[in-house]
RNA sequence: GGGCGCGUAGCUCAGCGGGAGAGCACUCGCUUCACACGCGAGGGGUCGCUGGUUCGAUCCCAGCCGCGCCCA
């Protein structure tokens, strides 16, 4: 054994043997409570971040100590599709080569995205190994595989003749870009800076004008109205009347709504509801025409008419210039607003009116927000129940259809005669007419719409499979916040629907890892930290360790001193271990016969239950620093110093063997590589550490604090070479740990006068009466305790 | 506009009513027979600011200032 742990090779030997003994495995007909964690699908869009190891290692960490305590665990692996995404990564890609996604035709995407589909699926698999995460391989799923795509069907067809699938003609997020509509929650408002032009309306009769005040000049020309707040008593009277709109010179009514903000420009409202998600609103209440001048490509379109083909920015121009030109340009201001962007893409989205397919979302958000009031399903960090139940009450219908060539077809088919068919597989035949002539539907379904059925569809259903009966639901889903509505609600209302039963019972909602800077962490920007950079050089057991150390606040700075630390811990383990051979290997056997022996014994118990504590709170940063305290501190410069003079004794070893066997158990499931080398270097070894079975709740009364008096005259002394007076067991562990090197003597009167003090402030507060008579019991006997310390360590100094 | 989180040692972060902590970095001592990628010791902090509550506030409350995020 070499005096440094070196992982390189290691890691990579014990995750072949792991994945070849089928010790990663999940067995449906196998005995146990189950433990299942569905680990998110990363897309293939591209290869892992150092964000998805940090949910890995927690992940990984929870499966593997209930894998030690017996569960039958599945640690499900897959990827997912990632519609727009991918579709916008190869469209990226194609770029470089002057191509687009649609030159190539569909046939010939599908083509190209198999490929693409290999590559980044196996990348994201071995990455998944590199860091030791024991899910099932062998169950590897892709969203959009055969089994997979029967589910989203039969998803698709449920809902639809649940009455909840429906086909309209409403105002969607458009990104001009990618040409697709998007939902609501793909796109993201940034605060953009733009000018506000307030523009005057003639009123038709000649008896004035009304000022609006607008960002968008160009949809001037879909204007079909001009609306006020009801209790708007400046333009009480105009209510009714007409207005000429510039350019177009259409008359349009004055409506009045309460949805028009008063405090706004004018607090008069241009109404286009071809173009912006609240004037539809308006203009349907209202029974508005819907007139579009915007295409699909955010270019000015033919009903624009003379500034057909221009952009907003230009036909805008145009408008502004008829309305200066008229004297009805009043003035133009700086405005600062937030504006909605593709949060891929970041192009402006366009609001159009365009047939989509939606899920009316009501009735299926009730069950769901009741699964989160009634607790069958939590959050961790609890606040995060409170974020998803205020989008889930507030939900809209949710936009599903996307007009891209990458993701599962909506499952409609029209004949020529416009009847609509909904089917699970292709259907021969119109079902009204019976028609044979039947044209799919182009578009593909969100690709989240797919991703709600993970916790199930994985298993198999809808089949009725053993894996669906035994690991369903699960019990730990672990996930940034960032897509709690996306995926975590939508797979809580998907499993209520289909199944019956919630999908998972603890939502546990990780830290959202920044770059060293401070700043966002980006594939894009090039700000990210490929894992590699931390696994090649640290190791997988570090990188783990470190990160989780990294999983406590909302977005922690990655740093490389944590994932340090965890390989210091790994080298210390290491040697502590080569100390326990090197003094000659023997049976472990917990036979303690000293004080130090018990103790040892008792702190890695008392560690035992705070970890598990730890874990069932999903405390990960508190349970590695745990750990890491109880091997450096106690383990190593107490208990192995001590017993080092007692060595050659067969029980001494024996018992330090069987110390070491518990702490491996414990520090396994965070660093599962170092510890299971070391463990298969132990004598007598019958099996893997992966499946040693968890150590079980000792009793070691009343020998936790049973070094006090050896570790406090330890730090005595080596602060100022005093020796205080020790006898028995606490001289000989002394002697032992410390090996003082002189007869004491040092600086005697400042120790005594640092006691002195700390006496002192003990007695002050115990004097105030108030403190005494108000303050919790048990704040004033710690007090007397800490006084009746301090007193015989005054003694003790003589 | 509404909401959430965070400002603690040079750095990364714990602590969240009763003497300010860890790891790293820094300084000093030690080649001691597991580990010098080690061991031991030390320096370093008006706990963002201002008020309030309390016998006592880094911790609770209010208001500011600064960072980050979510929703509309």
């Amino acid at each position: 054994m070499d005096t440094l742990y070196k992982p390189q090779g290691v890691e990579e030997r014990w995750q072949k043997i792991w994945e070849e003994e089928g010790l990663y495995e999940a067995d449906p007909d196998a005995p146990g409570e189950t433990f299942v964690v569905m680990h998110p699908p990363p897309n293939i869009s591209g290869s892992l971040t150092i964000g998805h190891c940090l949910q890995l290692s927690l992940e990984d960490t929870l499966v593997r100590w209930h894998r030690m305590r017996g569960f039958n665990t599945l640690f499900q692996p897959g990827y997912d599709h990632a519609g727009i995404s991918t579709w916008a990564a190869i469209g990226r890609t194609l770029a470089q080569e002057g191509r687009s996604q649609r030159d190539l035709g569909r046939d010939g995407f599908d083509a190209y995205v198999q490929e693409w589909l290999e590559r980044y699926g196996g990348t994201i698999m071995s990455q998944f190994r590199l860091l030791g995460a024991s899910l099932d391989y062998r169950r590897t799923r892709f969203t959009m595989d055969e089994r997979y795509y029967a589910a989203v069907m039969r998803w698709f067809v449920h809902l639809y003749e649940r009455g909840w699938i429906y086909r309209a003609n409403r105002i969607v997020n458009w990104c001009p870009r990618d040409r697709t509509a998007l939902s609501d929650l793909e796109v993201e408002h940034e605060d953009t800076d733009d000018t506000l032009s307030y523009i005057r309306y003639p009123l038709a009769d000649g008896s004035g004008h009304v000022t609006i005040a607008t960002v968008r000049p160009a949809t001037i020309l879909a204007d079909v109205a001009v609306a006020v707040h009801p209790d708007d008593d400046r333009y009480r009277d105009l209510v009714g009347k007409e207005v000429v709109v510039p350019f177009v010179e259409r008359r349009v009514p004055v409506i009045a709504d309460e949805r028009v903000e008063m405090e706004f420009g004018t607090g008069a409202l241009k109404i286009t509801p071809g173009h912006d998600p609240t004037d539809f609103e308006i203009g349907r209440d209202h029974d508005l025409p819907e007139i579009a001048v915007i295409g699909a490509d955010g270019l000015m379109n033919d009903a624009a008419g003379e500034l057909a083909g221009l952009t907003q920015e230009d036909a805008g121009r145009r408008v502004l210039d008829w309305a200066s030109e008229r004297g009805l340009l009043e003035k133009r201001e700086h405005y600062r607003h937030s504006v909605g962007h593709c949060v891929r893409c970041h192009s402006r989205i366009e609001p159009l009116i365009v047939p989509q397919w939606w899920v009316a979302m009501k009735d299926l958000a009730a069950p769901a927000v009741a699964a989160v009031t009634e607790g069958r399903v939590r959050f961790t960090p609890d606040r995060f129940a409170r974020v998803y139940l205020d989008w889930m009450e507030n939900v809209r219908d949710w936009c599903i259809s996307r007009q891209i060539w990458w993701g599962h077809r909506i499952p409609v088919w029209y004949c020529p005669d416009g009847h609509v068919t909904v089917a699970e597989t292709e259907p021969r035949a119109c079902t009204e007419c019976g028609s044979a002539d039947l044209r799919q539907d182009e578009d593909v379904l969100d690709t989240w719409f797919s991703s709600a059925l993970y916790p199930f569809a994985t298993l198999g259903w809808p089949e009725e499979t053993p894996e669906l009966a035994r690991y369903y639901p699960g019990h730990v889903l672990a996930t940034a916040r960032d897509i709690i509505f996306l995926w975590v609600a939508r797979m809580i209302f998907s499993g209520l629907e289909l199944i019956g039963e919630e999908p998972f019972q603890e939502a546990v909602i990780h830290s959202y890892l920044q770059n060293p800077e401070g700043k966002r962490m980006s594939r894009t920007l090039g700000t990210g930290i490929d894992p590699e950079e931390a696994l090649e050089p640290y190791g997988a057991d570090a990188t783990r360790y470190g990160l989780l150390k990294m999983t406590t606040g909302q977005d922690p700075r990655f740093s490389w001193g944590t994932i340090e630390e965890g390989r210091k811990l790994a080298n210390k383990l290491w040697n502590a271990s080569r100390l326990l051979l090197l003094a000659g290997p023997v049976e472990p056997a917990a036979r303690p016969s000293s004080v130090e022996e018990r103790w040892i014994l008792a702190r890695i118990e008392a560690t035992r239950a705070e970890f598990e504590a730890d874990l069932a709170a999903f405390d990960f940063a508190h349970a590695v620093q745990r750990l890491y305290h109880l091997t450096f501190d106690d383990f190593c410069d107490w208990y192995l110093e001590s017993i080092k003079p007692r060595l050659a004794e067969e029980d001494v070893r024996a018992t330090a063997f069987a110390a070491l066997e518990r702490l491996l158990k414990l520090l396994h499931p965070v660093m599962p590589h170092v510890t299971e080398e070391i463990w298969t270097n132990l004598p007598a070894r019958e099996t893997r550490l992966i499946v040693a079975p968890w150590p079980e709740p000792e009793t070691w009364e009343g020998e936790l604090d049973a070094l006090e008096s050896a570790q406090t005259a330890a730090r005595i002394y080596r602060r100022s070479g005093v020796r205080i007076k020790l006898d028995g067991d606490s001289a000989r562990i002394f002697e032992a740990v410390v090996r003082p090197t002189d007869d004491g003597g040092g600086d005697l009167d400042a120790e005594r006068a640092r006691v002195q003090k700390e006496i002192e402030r003990a007695e002050r507060m115990l004097s105030n009466e108030k403190f005494v008579a108000n303050a919790a019991p048990e704040a004033v006997a710690a007090e007397r305790e800490k006084l009746a310390q301090y007193v015989a360590e005054r003694d003790a100094l003589g």
